[in-house]
DNA sequence: TCGGCGCAGTAAAACGTTTCAAAATATGTG
DNA sequence: CACATATTTTGAAACGTTTTACTGCGCCGA
């Protein structure tokens, strides 16, 4: 295999002491179990002969490989996604400042590929954090969690809260995403709100819709509104809806939707000769990087998500470090991004 | 460190056979080293323990990790270049197929962080994919080739072609990249035709801009065409230089930009009052999802991201697995995406 | 009955580290 | 100088697999 990859075995032989002097000699910090003299000559040996401790091996000795997974959903698109790439932003600059290394897993197995079971059972990451999408089901999840309980591995769950409370979670808090918007929107004039779902079909999309109800409510808004429509993704179904929106007899001074969803109701809008913001403004949910390129500008409630994933791997190597450390669910605020569609 | 975790050993014990017995009975593929019935109560017995080989030790006993490296800028922003989302979606079906697993690197140590040497040291990918994007600068590849070489890493470039003839390569033949956009352009009647530099300041878009040039000189178009500018991607930069141009006295008709600058040049034709295709057209490269929520759709040069990426996993896990196999450098087809915008 | 052969099963070495406990050496004290 | 104590160094076990070479054993043919 590796032909001539020096091990630790080389380094001791050149530089006649024993492997584990050169174990600590490399692994030294400040304590001084080596003398200086030798230490400063292993290091030399090790330097001139280019040797690096196997990450393998040290996984087997140390019991745990500083590597964290990430389950995702397995299509192939999943980087597509905007919001889970800038979930896997955050994770990554933290796990840069930690040193821990990042390994990609897929959930579901529908499509008949490899399992999360399989890949995942080899046990090479210490701790996994667990993305939820729209694309992923509730049955995945629960599955996910599952198995992993009963491995006993690590983990922390993103966006999409799970039932219980004992589950390690980050993510924002959708009543207020719904509130927000709410609130904002109606302090802006806007009377006749539309919410298209989607990323809201979830748990958290009824939560958010909650929240947006309660605000018309509360400001006594026609009792017709704030309409609602879950939508699913497919190409032609959003604008469809809005077309059916914009063309009842009172239709919605706002529509607010996932920014994933926006360029197709801008596109749904322009066909039907309505100018964004004038005719109708558009409120995203996200502010992810697409919105900024849009035109009009996107103005959108912002879902701070890097800092979500960040958070997240935060809270796993806390957890992977020390298993004793107490179980958190984390709920980020959210805030709106004024742009120029509303 | 893992309380529970059941071992080989456990499952040999139960059993009453050895652990040699037990991995043979797992690892069996049709050669029928241990007996019907042994294999029968050995897997039975694993089933209800819930064991599951640890891969680390595998790796170690074996050599080799089944892990695969990719290594990219360093940048968080790194998953908002199109891009590479699409190459690693093409990596990822690979590497589900072959049953490997992929860790993310980061290489050039400008930000101070963990630095890909570092982190790659670990020694855990058996094998890595460079992924070259114009944020990388050719120090940092040369560095990586380099270090890449010392540890004999089997790795394979992606996009940014080396050099040397030797390096293993996926990517498109970028002469044809610019051949293609000329003769497509020429052939609808294009006459002016400007290229907008950026992911093509590398020594590819020099390429790319030269087969530009053959086209326009094949066709006896006007001395001075095509024009070209090699602007960064920072904000404003793309859109000041389309004002020069459109406001000169012979504007060029069409502009030919990477995707990703393609909302900046919409956005500055808009500021300027010219509508796309009418007043300017616009062609791409790359076709990039985003390209097709454009308004207008975006007519693109499409560079087959996925299949680069599916492509340079399968070379890479070839050659990590017969390190015998010949090097090879691989230049895939482009072609036309015809949508709205030219 | 014996030798040879194939088959099932196993002991032990190997993979490259870390770390524990013990050994060797140095340092200090009376 | 003898002894206790501190420092440095090391041999060996441990981590969980795979794999090689060997041991029994039953069966066959002579």
């Amino acid at each position: 295999m590796m032909g001539g990859m020096t091990t630790i075995h080389d380094v001791a032989r050149r530089a006649r002491v024993s492997i584990a002097a050169v174990s600590l000699a490399m692994n030294d910090a400040g304590t001084n179990r080596v003398s200086a003299s030798k230490k400063k000559l292993i290091l030399e040996v090790a330097r001139e002969t280019g040797y690096r401790p196997s990450g393998v091996a040290k996984a087997l000795s140390e019991g745990n490989t500083h590597i964290l997974g990430l389950v995702v959903p397995m299509r192939a698109q999943i980087f597509f996604n905007h919001f889970i790439v800038e979930v896997l932003a955050g994770i990554q600059a933290c796990l840069l400042e930690r040193k821990y290394h990042l390994m990609i897993y897929s959930h579901s197995t529908s499509r008949g590929g490899i399992t999360q079971g399989e890949m995942a059972q080899s046990r090479y990451a210490d701790g996994v954090i667990v993305l939820n999408t729209r694309l992923s089901s509730a049955q995945d999840m629960l599955d996910t969690i599952q198995s992993l309980r009963n491995a006993s591995i690590p983990f922390v769950m993103v966006n999409g809260r799970p039932a219980a409370e004992d589950i390690p979670y980050v993510g924002v808090e959708e009543y207020e995403v719904g509130r927000l918007a709410g609130d904002y929107l109606i302090g802006e004039g806007h009377r006749r709100i539309a919410m298209l779902g989607g990323a809201m079909r979830s748990p958290g999309g009824q939560v958010a819709l909650q929240g947006l109800t309660d605000a018309c409510r509360e400001k006594k808004l026609p009792g017709k509104y704030p309409l609602h429509e879950y939508t699913e993704f497919e190409r032609g179904r959003i604008g469809q809806t809005v077309t059916e929106w914009m063309k009842g007899k009172y239709p919605p001074t706002v529509i607010f939707c996932d920014d994933q969803m926006a360029p197709e109701v801008y596109e749904a809008c322009g066909a039907l000769g309505l100018s964004i913001p004038k005719d109708v403004a558009v409120l995203g949910r996200g502010d992810l990087a697409l919105g900024a390129k849009m035109i009009p500008k996107l103005t959108t409630i912002r879902v701070p998500a890097m800092e979500i994933g960040r958070l997240a791997a935060e809270m796993l190597i806390d957890q992977v470090e020390q298993p004793q450390a107490a179980i958190r669910q984390v709920l980020l605020p959210c805030s709106v991004t004024v742009r120029e569609s509303v």
